[in-house]
DNA sequence: TATAGATATGTTATATTATAACATATCTTA
DNA sequence: TAAGATATGTTATAATATAACATATCTATA
């Protein structure tokens, strides 16, 4: 029995990113059909760069980006919109890094469980019912109630490792 | 057959604190002289003041106070302490509050997991095999390996829950 | 015990991350 | 099409963290 809902994975370095980022925003788009909320141009643009790749993106690196794109763009520009993603869930915040990662399942309540190479930087993402429950279970035992949970996991990616173990200079 | 090990737990409001200080300041003492690295007066005093309570306390907070003992403060002088304590497990940082607390086990190997209650704002800790094991496997079929686990749980601790639960205006 | 090297702290400057407050523009709906 | 709601523009500043180099203190040992 596998309980593991991988949300995102991490890919392949051949991976055609480009299917990963135009499905995320055609979700997003449809969610914030459903859900009455506007995606404005601003908000799907900081998605689309939030997608640029599996790693989490800085706020000010999108703020970079947005500039040469429009000189009234500042800090809150970005921060709003992020704000707006993180609400509608089609991005996460990770605390460990202050950096943003896509989400590409906004249309799904879960927790999430994240998993970081710190050698691609990528971050993989499963909401798993075990460790949720394990963690639901283990806080009820002490009295406590969860609003929230964050678990981020840092190491080495499968693909990172193989890649490595087989390099004498890592 | 529990294998929690509460490292800190939420407690009492009538606790005397003053036991938790001392006795984190003695561990901590103690434990320097085993590894021979030296807990200075300065890293000393920032421990002193992290342990001010069960809430996880800010490095600004720390520096308004070391202000006002010692001009000479800055920054570097609480971001230094604070991160020799890190090193040496007197304290951990608390990611998502950009916070430090006290821990008392330097002297023990382990992995924690934080449960922050958002009404008190107490920080408890404990080190769950079953929640380290289970993470470490779901990991494992994933061919990631780990080095670091950040695991903060918010909610609402026992106490503040029967005190709020009789609160009609919680 | 004098001193050299290592370690810790002082000091100044700046980088990074995030929010506040108010003005203007755009959208939505009656 | 005007009013209210929502979103963005704009300016300023707060909060968090690091860098770089000078000075002081500790430690080991000649």
């Amino acid at each position: 029995m596998r309980k593991t809902n991988v949300i995102t994975p991490f890919k392949k370095s051949s991976h055609v990113h480009q299917l990963c980022t135009d499905t995320a925003l055609a979700v997003a788009e449809d969610t914030c059909n459903l859900r009455g909320v506007r995606l404005t141009k601003l908000r799907r643009r900081v998605l689309e760069l939030v997608w640029t790749s599996h790693e989490p993106v800085k706020a000010y690196d999108i703020l970079d980006i947005l500039r040469d794109e429009h000189s009234g763009s500042a800090p809150s520009t970005v921060y709003r919109a992020l704000e707006f993603l993180q609400e509608e869930g089609m991005v996460h915040r990770i605390e460990s890094l202050n950096a943003y990662v896509g989400c590409g399942a906004p249309d799904h309540n879960h927790t999430s469980q994240f998993l970081i190479c710190r050698s691609c930087g990528a971050a993989a993402e499963m909401d798993d019912a075990d460790i949720r429950n394990l963690i639901a279970d283990k806080a009820a035992d002490m009295g406590f109630k969860i609003d929230e949970e964050i678990i981020e996991v840092k190491g080495i990616c499968s693909q990172c490792n193989d890649r490595c173990s087989s390099d004498k200079n890592f």
